[in-house]
RNA sequence: GCCCGGGUGGCGGAAUGCAGACGCGAGGGGCUUAAACCCCCUUGAGCCGUUACGGCUCGUGUGGGUUCAAAUCCCACCCCGGGCACCA
């Protein structure tokens, strides 16, 4: 018989919650622990990737509770954002209650899970109560001078009449009418993130507990690289423009120029030139093609200009060619061409026959194209000999001396453009007066109440301005007319400081108390999927060190320790709605539990990987569940002897499970419980007595209670105890018992495994060569040759190298 | 094209000096009037032996290398997944 998951789990939901088990209160006598999830964006219905996320947190935050500490846990709403907005255009459905019933669906579900968080602390970032205080961020940032108005592109579809995500825009053309996207420029907030580069940059260092690639994906996103900037003169006529390089040292080895297809520069050169025709054909193709399309593009095309720079080192003429690998939005816009040290630059020069020039001597017997290793500098007359660090110095001294150039710096980050032309947002707090400019609107008047509109289909603008009584407003300055901005702002705003809310969620005098963020900040463990590696991480970063320089954030870094999910995947695609692939978490509950879908889930591979859904395999881990409850309830008549061996079975599994979690790697720790319950089975069908029984039972009901709880407590209850599981203390091991008095020896000759013994586990090494020589199967194997060397890794493994 | 991961039985995976733990699936058997549930056995490939559930060889994408010993470390290549803003 299996035993009835529906009543047994909704009967501990209802204790846990009522009897506020995870409710955190600030205090300072016991170590805190902040674990968080990402908070999720309210889609109408949990999938499976969310069950995966609150599966981990909600083990580490049962197992840290557990463990003594006061935890911290959390959870609020994503609940701005595209989708609802969508389907308010799409079917009518106002996005506040549509966003609202969908909080409503998915926190029972959540609850249904199992997992626990501090309800009272729950958030919401359309609540005018949240979304106030992003308000009140930008007023902050916009008086430090990091929130800067300025035109830049948007996509743009002419026929929907509005702009479009990245996200809305499909091979160039609009996904919900195919029409082609234009550029169009509007002005629009940014926050100055760049100005913060260094230090986003330099604190990846302090971040030792986030995983390598995510610290590396952020580094590399950030691209600071040092080089040189300087001026290059086009010949005949007063026109000239600049570089950027990372590779000064090379300047002579530059046998050509390139600029991009929207450089400025670009119609005065060409005026008149004899491929005038080309070149503005071959820029309004570029024009017309993606990023997306030219990266798949292999070949790199350009055009001449007809005309030639002047190299500022030995006044050589170069030809100026316009290159869509160039891109306007980095550097200057423009590159000397270095086919000798750089593998782009090169493919250009073979495919037009420009010159190739070798700056850097090659490795003897070099055959690769370009060179863009270490080498003494060649042809490159007063930096001839000099290595690369010391050629670098050296041009950097010359142009700097001549006052066409410098030594700079270059980041790849940009700032972080904030506005969108959407309703369903927290409204930019600023006013747009005929007198007085740019008002912010003063702190006492937050919130700035998002507007009810009727209609959100898109009319070529913010659903915000057809609202005219909001719009119209006075101005706080000059109390003339003025009119409200009508931009709302990203949801990675709302996201980028919502864990410092949760330590005082409800505070209406302040985003939240000095006291609260000083006891719990830094997060401990932030869990989430790899997607948000980039940017969310970074603003949150970003936004967290903006809010330490004002003496507000009481830490630099807000997630000492990052874990990143890998997503689930069936028939070798991410299991995705678009994709029809899903297995509805709901069904999962009713017919196997909660309990045994959260161990499948912990136990079909590593947390960080993907992994592939299986429905059988939550079978297994319901089966597993099964006959723990059995052999936990129908076990009776104990006139069995004591087993110590099971008794020590179960503290080594103790010790091995809280290895594997502390490791955060969760599907190791299962198989020691399903070994150590099939023990007690076996045990308990040869008869063991009650005390036995009682102690490997509790050790495997605690170690299980992070991991399927509603089992656990119950379990828990119906032998004997009448505590709350939650709140026991994790199972300690006794590390005797924990230690083998003997392990079985593997013996190798010439490294293959030849026989097995079993040894004391403090064996010697010589006592180790004596037994394993004594083995008859050894013998056979070393007799007659001569023992060259013994490789002894006592009480492990011993190796005989016979020739 | 560039960057980051990853290739182990029929499948998910385990193993950092014993390859294949644990689970799934498959095959066989038991229980049952029958089925489900449950329980037991087998399950990388090939071979030898069967008095011995004993032994041998091969085997972790491919080819090299280092080492007493390589799934694990190094080099080259192939394939799969993810990311991307051709970042000078």
């Amino acid at each position: 018989m299996s035993y009835d998951h529906q009543k047994i789990e909704a009967k501990w939901q209802e204790r846990w919650e009522s009897e506020k088990v995870f409710r955190a209160t600030e205090d300072p006598s016991r170590p805190k622990f902040y674990n968080l999830c990402m908070y999720p964006y309210p889609s109408g219905a949990l999938h499976q990737g969310h069950i995966r996320n609150y599966t981990f947190g909600d083990l580490l935050t049962r197992y840290k509770t557990m463990r003594g500490f006061n935890v911290l846990s959390p959870m609020g709403w994503d609940s701005f954002g595209l989708p609802a907005e969508n389907a308010a255009i799409e079917s009518g459905v106002n996005p506040r209650e549509n966003t609202e019933a969908q909080i409503v669906t998915m926190t029972r579900q959540i609850k249904q899970l199992g997992a626990m968080y501090d309800w009272d602390r729950e958030l919401a970032s359309h609540h005018p109560d949240y979304y106030r205080w992003d308000q009140w961020l930008f007023l902050q940032l916009f008086e430090r001078g990091l929130a800067y108005k300025k035109e830049a592109p948007v996509n743009w579809c002419p026929k929907d009449q509005t702009v479009l995500a990245n996200e809305q825009v499909v091979d160039g053309a609009c996904e919900r009418c195919g029409t082609i996207v234009e550029k169009k420029n509007l002005a629009q907030w940014f926050f100055r993130i760049t100005d913060y580069a260094d230090r986003l940059l330099d604190d990846l260092d302090q971040l030792d507990e986030w995983p390598d690639r995510v610290r590396t994906m952020q580094r590399n996103w950030i691209g600071r690289s040092e080089g040189a900037r300087f001026t290059i003169a086009v010949a005949g006529g007063d026109l000239s423009f600049e570089v950027f390089t990372t590779r000064p040292d090379t300047i002579y080895g530059m046998t050509f120029c390139v600029l991009a297809p929207d450089h400025p520069l670009v119609g005065s050169l060409i005026e008149g030139s004899e491929n005038e025709q080309e070149a503005r054909e071959y820029i309004a193709a570029s024009a017309s093609a993606t990023e997306i399309e030219r990266m798949a593009e292999g070949d790199k095309t350009g055009v001449f200009t007809g005309r030639y720079a002047l190299n500022p080192v030995n006044d050589q003429q170069v030809p100026i060619y316009v290159a869509d690998y160039v891109l306007m939005g980095y550097g200057t816009g423009a590159i000397m061409g270095v086919p000798g040290q750089d593998q782009r630059d090169w493919d250009f020069a073979a495919r037009y026959g420009l010159e190739i020039i070798r700056t850097v001597e090659p490795p003897p017997r070099w055959e690769g194209e370009a060179y863009t290793g270490e080498g003494p500098t060649i042809n490159s007359g007063f930096l001839d000999g000099l290595e690369q660090m010391g050629a670098k110095e050296r041009i950097i001294e010359w142009l700097e001396e001549k006052g066409i150039g410098l030594g700079t710096v270059q980041y790849r980050l940009r700032d972080w453009l904030i506005s969108r032309q959407r309703y369903w947002g927290s409204p930019i707090p600023m006013i747009d007066c005929p007198s007085c400019g740019l008002v912010p609107v003063p702190e006492d008047q937050l919130p700035v109440l998002l507007p009810d509109v009727k209609d959100f289909a898109p009319k070529g603008q913010s659903p915000l301005a057809t609202a005219d009584e909001w719009v119209h407003t006075t101005c706080p300055a000059c109390g003339g007319g003025a009119r409200r901005e009508t931009d709302t702002m990203d949801t990675f705003v709302d996201s980028s400081w919502y864990f410092l809310r949760f330590t005082d969620p409800h505070n209406e005098r302040v985003a939240f108390e000095q006291e609260n963020a000083r006891y719990w900040m830094a997060v401990d463990q932030y869990i989430g999927g790899v997607e948000h590696a980039i940017l969310h991480l970074l603003y949150a970063r970003f936004i967290t060190k903006v809010l330490s320089d004002m003496g507000l954030s009481p830490v630099t870094e807000p997630f000492s320790r990052l874990f990143t999910q890998g997503m689930i995947t069936l028939g070798g695609a991410k299991m995705s709605k678009s994709k029809g692939n899903v297995v509805d978490p709901l069904e999962l509950f009713a017919s196997h539990g909660a309990d045994s879908l959260r161990l499948y889930h912990l136990f079909m591979g590593p947390p960080t990987d993907d992994a592939a859904w299986d429905t059988n395999g939550v079978e297994g881990t319901s089966r597993f569940l099964d006959r723990l409850w059995r052999v936990v309830t129908e076990t009776d008549g104990f006139e069995g002897p004591a087993d110590p061996e099971l008794v020590a079975l179960a503290h080594r599994t103790a010790k091995k499970v809280t290895e594997d979690i502390e490791r955060f790697v969760f599907n190791t720790a299962i198989p020691p419980l399903m070994t150590l319950t099939s023990s007690l089975i076996e045990a308990t069908q040869a008869g063991i007595d009650r005390q036995t029984f009682d102690q490997v039972v509790e050790f495997l009901v605690k170690l299980l209670a992070p991991m399927a709880p509603h089992i656990s407590h119950e379990l828990w209850e119906r032998t004997g105890h009448g505590t709350m599981l939650a709140n026991e203390p994790w199972p300690e091991w006794d590390p005797e018992l924990v230690a083998q008095a003997t392990v079985t020896m593997v013996v190798q000759v010439n490294g293959k495994v030849r026989g097995r013994v079993e040894v004391p586990a403090d064996i010697s090494a010589e006592d180790a060569e004596r037994v394993a020589l004594g083995l008859e199967k050894v013998q056979g194997w070393v007799e007659g040759a001569e023992i060259r060397k013994v490789v002894s890794r006592p009480p492990n493994l011993i190796n005989f190298v016979v020739g």
